[in-house]
DNA sequence: ATACTAATTGCGAGAGATTCGCATCTTCTT
DNA sequence: AAGAAGATGCGAATCTCTCGCAATTAGTAT
């Protein structure tokens, strides 16, 4: 019998591969698949990019990474215990800042509400300016 | 010199494609390049899928158009006017639901107010699960 | 410890979407 | 009517992500 161990917990086997990547998701905190290769090519070289894509659908099977779409093209991954905020996209700088999830709570009930719509909070990419975007005066 | 025209108001050039495309956007309401391009071949069989593209980019720089990414891979394509509701994208049947954009009101004056974040309202894609998707009861 | 089965990895090919370069053709201007 | 700038078509090139397959490895039973 194996030690237990998260991943193992989760049904999965453990594989050096494995870890890395999940990992690589925690340390970055949002990153592409192209980017969570190169984090984890840093102490295991060889691994390959289509590993990188099967485990971050596995793991997101299991509930430990989710991702989201920011925008351009690629998806980005995010471990499940970070995703305690919204993202908030500067669609200039494309910068992600960060809101405590509270601040969409009405907004989410209203939907819920009238629309019968389950919005998946942690799935939320939000469009817009930021701060450090918006012209000063004007 | 030329008529007036709305293109030609925006300092574009008048080509029956790029017309063609415009039109295509506002008749289909959402739309990925693909599909505009489908569209615009009822009447012009031999448009180009990198004049839809190029078209496209160009209308959403003088801002007639605008894009979205509702998820999946592709950009979908909205015209201008038409950009007065939320999309509840559904993660599971990926249909595209409306709602009124006063639904986020409040939810966009506190990010506004508290994060110094100007959401942009139109190109705002909600994650979730739509009312058909949901288990009736569980 | 050893053998076995199923999961996982690497690798290369393949699919889908979008972009680019370039020669040709159009639009708008003069 | 002629010219310059811009747009179109076409094909090639990228990028991103998926698949199939053989070789390898983890976890389990013996």
């Amino acid at each position: 019998m194996a030690e237990p161990h998260e991943l193992r917990d989760k049904g999965l086997r453990l594989t050096p591969q494995r870890e890395l990547v999940l990992a690589a998701v925690r340390e970055l905190g949002h990153a592409t698949p192209e980017e969570v290769a190169e984090k984890v090519r840093i102490t295991h070289p060889g691994i390959n990019l289509s590993t990188v894509y099967r485990n971050l659908e596995t793991l997101e099977n299991v509930g430990l990474v989710q991702h989201t779409h920011l925008g351009h093209g690629g998806a980005t991954y995010h471990a499940a215990e970070e995703l305690t905020h919204l993202h908030l996209v500067c669609g200039k700088c494309g910068s992600v800042g960060d809101a405590p999830i509270d601040v969409a709570a009405n907004f989410v009930n209203s939907l819920a509400d009238d629309y019968g719509f389950k919005t998946d909070v942690t799935h939320f990419a939000i469009y817009g300016t930021c701060a450090a975007c918006i012209p000063t005066d004007v």
